[in-house]
DNA sequence: TTGAAAGCGGTACCAA
DNA sequence: TTGGTACCGCTTTCAA
């Protein structure tokens, strides 16, 4: 590292004590304004830069959050939380300590240790398993925060979106335009993501009478991949919908692809509703209706509550659940001539 | 901040001075092996974990480095990069903190000042102007490693692409495949990527005796709609080429829909070359052929060079470029019908 | 209005 | 083999 200046440096540059810099850079009110001015001054000259690890080691205090996930990008949406969590620490004062775990729970382990060695406040974590113990034992007394499918809404510190929520709206919304012959389109529930949306689902038409159908192809990696072979399915079963709902955007591009090449046309012969808001403007001719995940809000949230859990003795304000709303564009219409007959 | 162990709660439980615990921990020679024991086992009941903050003040040492970018995910391949410097740092022994500077260079300067007062060894930064005085006046004399399409290349640290490459590499493969009549569709040139791209395509065409044909559509923002723009423009100029090279993936789905819309085949009637392997399974029955930039290896050696410049006194090793290379896949193939007549 | 002393958690040096 | 002392950069307390 090279060598900033210090208080001890600029107190030597002006003739003045370490101490006395400090308060002077403080504005603490028993400096002159003579000597703030000057100090201020010969500061900016060198371009001193207070040292908050050594400020938050007297204090006891931190100045960072850690933040740990799965990994970003690569068909997660913790990078879209991530640039909300960075401007909102950032706006109080923190900087934020980030780890990719690619999946590994030794890497996770590794990332949170570390972290908390570094003297980060709290940790805001993505976990990579529903299992949380060895987390928990990295971090000790440092307070963590779960966000993401894997969490548990036991977890005290829990921030999660609910996506039964989405299943109650997309059949309200289906319903809205006529639709009865509803399907969902998922896959292997590999984390509370996909069984909170089929509850949701089901429960929403069995309300109104109806029977849900659920066809789960394939795994969270290559949803894509699986949204056509479930249209290839129904197709070659003759059970096509009126209305499919698909898990996410990329199942819905998945099956769009697949319908088109059949001849069939979005929404004229079937609406398709995606999840996510990923690929709002991919077809010339369509824009996909799906759901918007709030994971800026999910994120500010996270920072708030990391520094509540830092400032205060008796924080935590209770988890609140995040909603997916509906983004209605034009891949979902009336029933057309196919449900008809 | 809750109170973790520290040297000095563990002296008392075991009757030693801080000092001994200090050593034990850390294996010193002098300190005999049954007081070792006892000291390890104590600090693992009670958790105890080193304050890297306080080591590192004593010791004049940095154990994190920072990453500053415009923002991760949102159309940047950033989050490439980050997977792996996250990993690759984590491997050495250090932490990252990240910064998402929203596009703006006031976030980004904040986010420098905030990581240097907080004792970053070193920045790894991709600038969202050229301009980078205000990032070299925040950082000071902590180093800087400048990343990304805005970095001019005489910056002593910088890690780049060489996208002139592509364009050689693109003309090399499509004139491979008979064609003569290509053209490059590109956007305004915002940064270094698009220029050196048409750069590199210019050259190589006329290296063959051949005219490249260039046409710039819309902005970086939405590639994908200058990509269906441009295919129209040159349809109803009847001057479309029997090989399209895009600057971008997004800008080649476009362009494939909007050639599709037309009732045209690729690669059959026209081949589609993209850049950035984004979109390799999209559709169904095609794949795109288009280039895979080596963003994990240069987040590797960004984190290399950090390191060095962090631990050695004369670091230093020589930049070096990254080169993107051809992914064939099938959107791509011999002159067809349509070049043939 | 200013500064000397102490202490945050850790490590190096040297004496016991 | 162990521990006392000093110091890294900073802030608080209290005396000058």
């Amino acid at each position: 590292m090279p060598n900033r200046p210090t208080l001890k440096t600029i107190g030597q540059m002006t003739g003045l004590s370490h101490v006395a810099v400090s308060k002077a850079l403080r504005d603490a009110p028993d400096i002159s304004d003579a000597t703030k001015e000057r100090v201020r001054k010969i500061a900016a000259e060198v371009g001193y830069t207070p040292n908050m690890a050594a400020r938050n080691l007297y204090l006891q205090r931190a100045s960072t959050i850690g933040m740990v996930v799965p990994a970003m990008g690569d068909n997660t949406a913790y990078d879209l939380v991530f640039n909300e969590v960075s401007t909102a620490a950032a706006a109080l004062g923190y900087c934020v300590m980030l780890g990719s775990s690619h999946r590994s729970t030794d890497l996770e382990k590794r990332h949170c240790r570390m972290m908390v060695s570094n003297q980060v406040g709290a940790l805001i974590v993505a976990p990579c398993t529903s299992d949380l113990s060895h987390i928990k034992a990295a971090c000790g007394p440092t307070p963590v925060i779960f966000i993401g499918g894997k969490t548990a809404p036991e977890e005290p510190y829990s921030l999660l979106c609910d996506y039964r929520h989405s299943g109650a709206l997309a059949v309200e919304h289906l319903t809205g335009l006529g639709h009865r012959d509803i399907a969902l389109l998922t896959y292997e529930p590999e984390n509370l993501t996909i069984l909170q949306k089929e509850e949701g689902f089901s429960r929403a038409m069995e309300d109104r009478g109806l029977s849900p159908r659920i066809l789960r192809i394939g795994h969270a990696a290559n949803t894509m991949q699986a949204g056509m072979e479930g249209v290839e399915r129904m197709l070659n079963q003759g059970t096509l919908p009126t209305a499919l709902w698909c898990a996410s955007d990329y199942m819905a591009v998945g099956a769009i692809n697949a319908l088109r090449l059949h001849g069939l046309s979005v929404p004229g012969d079937i609406s398709v509703l995606g999840h996510d808001d990923i690929y709002c403007s991919l077809y010339p001719d369509l824009a996909l209706t799906t759901f918007h995940t709030p994971m800026p809000e999910l994120g500010k949230a996270a920072v708030d509550l990391a520094v509540s859990l830092i400032e205060q003795d008796h924080p935590a304000p209770p988890k609140q659940a995040f909603r997916p709303f509906l983004v209605v564009r034009n891949s979902t219409g009336p029933v057309g001539r196919r449900g008809r007959n």
